[in-house]
RNA sequence: UCCUCGGUAGCUCAAUGGCAGAGCAAUCGGCUGUUAACCGAUAGGUUGUAGGUUCGAGUCCCACCCGAGGAGCCA
């Protein structure tokens, strides 16, 4: 049977096999300590010259980093050993080598590990933060199953823009044109219609010009849009999914986020209620703080970083200017300035992780605002129906994967959060 | 697209306009408990590219290429 690194436990005192990498290795005259990883967990195995034959151990001194090796030897328990074990070698095999493995234990600028991508995969750290992003999207799934929400998937090429400001990434359709989608939002509105409660997972591309920390041209958004919901009801949603979300990751990754070197205290913070303000109230905040940012305006990155700083968990901003909003945004009843949405800035500066609100059910308010947008209404016929037959209250939002597991990691940068991150200038590996 | 900083050994970085250097990796040797092990040795270079200034350029000037931060825009 194939034994895996992370059931070592259960076979104590035994003899195995193990098929595993050489990630470090260590030597001492007589001894050899192999640092071996399966994918699973890691494990140090112990060449000794005396338990092994001449050719064994001159072997375990000749192999190099990354090469794929098994090793027959018996499981100790061994206090300093993070996974509380390691193994006497008394048999060793080199089943792959690896010649110049360019990922060496010291450290590396972002550019050449970037280039090498595909291998800095197998790093400890990258390890980590994709187990968290695992558990992340694990606890998402879980927690819309729990609550009886129907996962409905959106097409990727769309023959619209959702939203007219952002650009989009234009690609030909047999003879015609096609867009990689920017948001499955629009979609969602349908299938609430049909299914009442649904979300969709999927990746979603912006083709604009960005080169910060928070960017990356393809990106993992989940879209929960539920009939008959107000705002009110949107808000308690998102900040029950970003509760459960931490919390789940609390009670699993210990053990990355402690490798990650995250601070947990300010996780452990993140519980209901998170504090809720208006746009008004944010505006406050900010010309308190010397930031000068005129009413009317949308948040950069700066003044979401001033906002957050005043609170300990998620802050909740609501009822921004209409005019700063997509078009399907609910005008507010009690001010016609302002849209019935909310933005979920997370602590600690890492920003916007959602997006959302209450969508506009009211046929002449919305072909009123696309008016106003210059939108090709057009495209938006099917769209325009779901208004025409049994419109409804609804209301939906959007959150970020990357940059929930940017700032649940603590990274500085959007990159590591995703295996294989598109950025503006970069496509490869 | 704009602003700022940078590009020197496989990697991370040094080098008043005056002999091209270190640590890690590689190779060879030493060490019976190492934890980014340690100690000794060897090898490794068209200083991003193309011009220019100078007795002399990695260093100064110009253009281009590439990278890193940041801005706008956004999740």
């Amino acid at each position: 049977m194939k034994i895996w690194i992370e059931d070592i436990k259960n076979y104590e005192g035994q003899k195995i096999t193990l098929k595993a990498w050489l990630y470090n290795k260590r030597s001492s005259g007589k001894l050899h300590f192999l640092q071996l990883r399966d994918g699973t967990a890691e494990i140090q195995a112990v060449v000794f010259k005396g338990n092994v034959s001449d050719e064994v151990f001159s072997l375990a001194d000749k192999i190099s980093q990354e090469s794929t090796v098994e090793i027959v030897g018996t499981v100790k328990k061994h206090d300093r050993s993070k996974i509380g074990y390691e193994i006497d070698v008394e048999d060793l095999k080199v089943i792959f080598n690896s010649v110049d493995y360019p990922i060496t234990p010291k450290e590396h600028g972002n550019h050449f590990l970037m280039e090498h991508r595909h291998l800095w995969l197998r790093s400890l750290r990258q390890k980590a933060i994709l187990t968290v992003r695992h558990r992340i999207i694990k606890a998402i799934r879980d927690f819309f199953d729990n609550k009886n929400f129907h996962l409905v998937d959106a097409p990727i090429f769309t023959p619209n823009a959702c939203e007219g400001t952002t650009n989009l990434f234009e690609t030909t359709y047999f003879d015609d044109k096609a867009y990689l989608t920017q948001s499955g939002q629009l979609y969602m509105e349908a299938a609430a219609m049909a299914l009442g409660k649904v979300y969709c997972f999927g990746p979603t591309f912006r083709a604009e010009k960005s080169k910060t920390r928070r960017h990356l041209t393809e990106f993992w958004m989940v879209e929960p849009e539920v009939a008959f919901f107000n705002l009110q009801d949107d808000m308690d949603l998102a900040e029950e999914m970003v509760e459960y979300i931490v919390q789940q990751v609390l009670e699993h990754n210990r053990p990355e986020l402690e490798l990650l070197e995250r601070d947990i205290s300010k996780l452990e913070n993140v519980k209901r209620p998170f504090p809720r303000i208006t746009y008004d109230e944010a505006i406050e905040i900010l010309h308190k703080k010397g930031n000068d940012t005129p009413w009317g305006e949308d948040f950069g990155g700066d003044e979401e970083t001033l906002i957050s700083e005043e609170f300990d968990r998620p802050v909740m901003i609501h009822r921004y200017p209409r005019d700063v909003k997509a078009f399907y945004m609910k005008q507010d009843p009690q001010n016609p300035k302002l849209a019935l949405c909310v933005d979920m800035i997370a602590p600690e500066g890492y920003g916007e992780i959602i997006g959302g609100g209450q969508r506009e059910e009211d046929i002449s308010k919305l072909l009123e605002k696309m008016d106003e947008q210059g939108l090709d209404k057009s495209v938006f016929e099917w769209y325009l129906d779901l208004r025409k037959y049994g419109s409804c209250e609804h209301a939906g939002f959007g959150l970020g994967i990357e940059r929930t597991v940017s700032w649940l990691c603590g990274l500085h940068h959007v990159r590591e959060t995703i295996p294989f991150p598109r950025l503006m200038d970069r496509i490869k590996p």
